[in-house]
DNA sequence: GCCAACGTTGGC
DNA sequence: GCCAACGTTGGC
């Protein structure tokens, strides 16, 4: 059992668009950048768990539970010449994307940036790293228990 | 819109 | 392999 924080632009697609969704599952489409596919690739596991962040928007934070729900499959929207994700360097044979999908399992409240920059027990979280701009990024286990804690509150 | 930080590209 | 130029991310 691994944990993760993974970054989603709400104009894209929001806790609540996920929500929304069938079985509150969505597939994370849209990475390219080959850390955060290995990550999908090669470490995660279904069932893992998943901290839902809106990033690029006026208040950025955790915003929701969730688990990442298939093993790892091509990103459909690589091959789609009308995507902005498209690849054209990226072969159906070979895909070069892939994505897992993302299970919703509740909406929290927004346990915001600056909140979670203010919390020293999650001083060393990657996210809050300078200079991070990885949209997943692995959360140890007591990072993982005291946001939960948090978002019991 | 600004800009720091980082990743990618491509010439050499 | 080096590294300058360029593109992207993402908070502010």
């Amino acid at each position: 059992m691994h944990y993760w924080l993974m970054k989603s632009e709400p104009s894209e697609v929001s806790v609540d668009d996920a929500l929304a969704a069938p079985r509150s599952t969505v597939p994370w489409t849209g990475v390219r950048n080959y850390q955060a596919r290995n990550f999908m690739r090669d470490a995660m596991r279904v069932g893992d768990g998943v901290l839902f962040y809106h990033s690029s928007c006026a208040e950025p934070g955790i915003v929701g539970i969730a688990r990442v729900a298939s093993t790892p499959y091509p990103d459909p929207t690589q091959f789609d010449p009308k995507s902005p994700y498209h690849d054209p360097g990226s072969k159906r044979e070979e895909p070069r994307w892939l994505l897992v999908d993302v299970q919703v399992l509740r909406k929290t409240r927004n346990l915001t940036l600056p909140q979670l920059r203010a919390d020293p027990a999650l001083a060393d979280l990657l996210v809050l790293q300078r200079g991070n701009r990885l949209s997943i990024t692995p959360v140890e286990r007591r990072h993982w228990d005291r946001i939960l804690e948090r978002l019991a509150d």
